[in-house]
DNA sequence: ATAATAGTGTCTTTTAGACAATATCAC
DNA sequence: GTGATATTGTCTAAAAGACACTATTAT
């Protein structure tokens, strides 16, 4: 170290959260609108200052849950990566820890606060429009890790409510891989993996067609073999 | 945000890089004895402040270079994760920045610097070893991401000379999951894989037996399936 | 010649992928 | 009944794992 402790460069350091989930068979995220400068106006990812005694995942949950109204417990939270190139804000040197939140699908952002408008977007919308600072690099590298660890993980899991059946398991990796998968051997793979689904026994019916058992997420976290993207 | 810009909290931020290699066969770790307070003469991760100009990636090299004596440009680096807990140095509020290094075996560290001693530890050793501030933890994340990376990805040749032979693929599969792979069928995968290696069409003999291929890197970096571990 | 390592071929088991067939619902 | 969705079963192709066998070197 060629810096003493007192004599440090100081640094701002934020957290923006890559909310995803799944409205209407389609992967969303939650994005905001500036309420200030620079860029006001512009689309962004929901996000802010960490506090002085706040831990960085305590921050990330603190501003998802400022923008969804909802402290939700069932969200799974991982951190993404950190973004800090020196020219990323033009305020002053900002540290940005990123992270990736999923969840079941959750209620309209509330009204009100910094964000001057928030809502959630198809990843497709959010994707082709300009967001602010560096977050649209941000948001391509969430959505990228959402899709790689759907195939050797039980994370798609996180998109769904506490029950859920095999077909809304198979609606969300065809949402966020934007693939069609074959009901019955997808079927065969999720349940033939040991501790992935629990069965609670009860089922349901939607529509028209064969009532569907209703499962619980199980303790495996890990797919072995896994669920492949290309053939 | 809470927190306008004039009023951020100030932060340090450092990056701290895990440097892993095979060295003799089994996997070994870059460690620096702490020349100053706090944690003084412990055992320690390479690492120091973010220079105000400075990205991040360039800062971990920088740390890397000024270790290891050598500006390896042929060294693999990607960030690891992020470290923020609110007491994780004692002195004030520091988010560390780590980065995992892969090197083909290094030169010995060169003396001199603020690291009063640094050297390769087999990994073994470091992770038995009382580590400052929460480096333990910093270190097994990085050995977990590089045992890992290596079922799905390329990364192994990272550990490997611009030239190498698949025994010398292999041993680094063997050293860093620490188990015994058939060489036969391992053979058969690497090669078989399209794009990972490129024959140079020289072969080297290295002690009894029939003389190996020589192969550098293909483009592939992904692994489709996997080399897994566990069967 | 013997031992050691590199590399090829073969067999069995597992799993993915295609898809037929059955079960149970709404209408 | 008809159509839709859930679930099970069957077949085929690809790949892993076990391992016999050949190739080429040092000693």
């Amino acid at each position: 170290m060629d810096y003493r402790a007192e004599e440090f460069p100081p640094f701002a350091v934020t957290v923006d959260v890559v909310a995803l989930t799944v409205r209407q068979d389609e992967l969303h995220v939650l994005t905001v609108r500036r309420g200030e400068e620079p860029n006001l106006g512009a689309l962004a990812l929901p996000g802010g200052f960490v506090r002085p005694d706040e831990d960085l995942p305590q921050a990330a949950a603190r501003e998802l849950a400022e923008e969804t109204g909802v402290l939700d417990a069932s969200a799974y939270l991982e951190q993404l990566g950190t973004y800090g190139a020196p020219d990323r804000d033009p305020r002053m040197r900002v540290v940005s820890v990123a992270y990736l939140a999923l969840a079941a699908d959750l209620p309209d952002p509330r009204a009100g606060g910094d964000a001057s408008d928030s809502a959630w977007l198809p990843v497709a919308t959010a994707t082709a429009a300009p967001l602010a600072f560096d977050h649209a690099a941000i948001l391509r590298d969430g959505v990228e890790r959402a899709r790689a660890k759907l195939e050797y993980s039980s994370l798609a899991t996180s998109f769904c409510p506490p029950e859920f059946t095999v077909s809304q398991l198979r609606r969300v990796y065809e949402a966020v891989w934007g693939v069609a998968l074959d009901p019955r051997n997808f079927h065969r793979k999720v349940t033939g993996t040991p501790g992935l689904l629990v069965p609670t026994g009860r089922s349901v019916v939607d529509g028209p067609g064969r009532p569907a058992v209703l499962y619980r997420a199980g303790s495996a976290t890990a797919l072995h073999p896994p669920l492949t993207r290309e053939p």
